[in-house]
DNA sequence: CTGCATCCCCGCCGATACTG
DNA sequence: CAGTATCGGCGGGGATGCAG
């Protein structure tokens, strides 16, 4: 694999910081794509204290449909961030909870978070700087 | 501002890791709906070793169209991860470079391309077994 | 309580053609 | 070289209703 040198005409790469990133099979963009959906991190931020029911969830993130509480679970889980436990009570209950790669990308969600938080502030400026000049 | 104690009923509020997020006005979200846009980190990373013209770019990211190369590229600008600059040549020619926010963001950046990476094959393996198992 | 099915809107993004 | 303008597909995601 990696075939570096003697590259085929036609597949398509471009080299950054010295690594060799393939566009049809860029592992970044693989994982990116999943996870930067509207409420994937914020779902795997809110599992970050410990496992939690469906309904508790709904409650943390009061904002989110019905159906894209499900779809982003089904979607964490089947990339391997959580896993769904299912109790056969009466009424059901379902709880979720983060693996081991769930917790590790915690590692690198949280500078992200708190990169987001404290550097708010000038992105907000500097958009109101450039709409005020142009526009 | 701030307010945690007596918050009116209609504000939509969640408590996560000890922080107060309210979601009308998150910060996490203005930050991330922008930068996860399909071109922009790669265009952020990009730009990591020094300023770049556009055709440079264009050529470092083939699969990028030259729509979606002057769009991010703006939307960059706005948010000030970098500058533009005109040099009246003839032809034209324009230069971009990272602002101290867009190098600020590449120590956020790094890590989860790294991330990325290193758990790319334990992703993949997560959804081969997931697709397996489910139908 | 925990879902799934359906409808539908809107914004991202690609393709293409044209300009100073 | 470095854009701008226009069209159109496609998919994410919200609203609503039904089910075990």
């Amino acid at each position: 694999m990696n075939k570096v040198a003697g590259k085929a005409q036609g597949e398509r790469v471009m080299v950054i910081d010295g690594r060799v990133l393939s566009m049809s099979d860029c592992p970044v963009r693989d994982v990116l794509d999943k996870i930067s959906g509207k409420w994937s991190s914020l779902m795997v931020f809110a599992l970050a204290d410990g496992p939690r029911r469906f309904s508790e969830l709904r409650r943390l993130i009061p904002d989110i449909s019905q159906r894209m509480l499900t779809q982003t679970l089904r979607d964490l889980q089947r990339d391997g961030y959580l896993t769904r436990t299912v109790y056969p009570t009466q009424p059901p209950s379902v709880e979720y909870r983060l693996t081991d790669l769930g917790r590790s990308f915690l590692t690198v969600l949280h500078p992200f978070v708190h990169w987001s938080a404290e550097n708010h502030a000038a992105i907000r400026a500097a958009r109101a700087a450039y709409d005020e000049e142009q526009g």
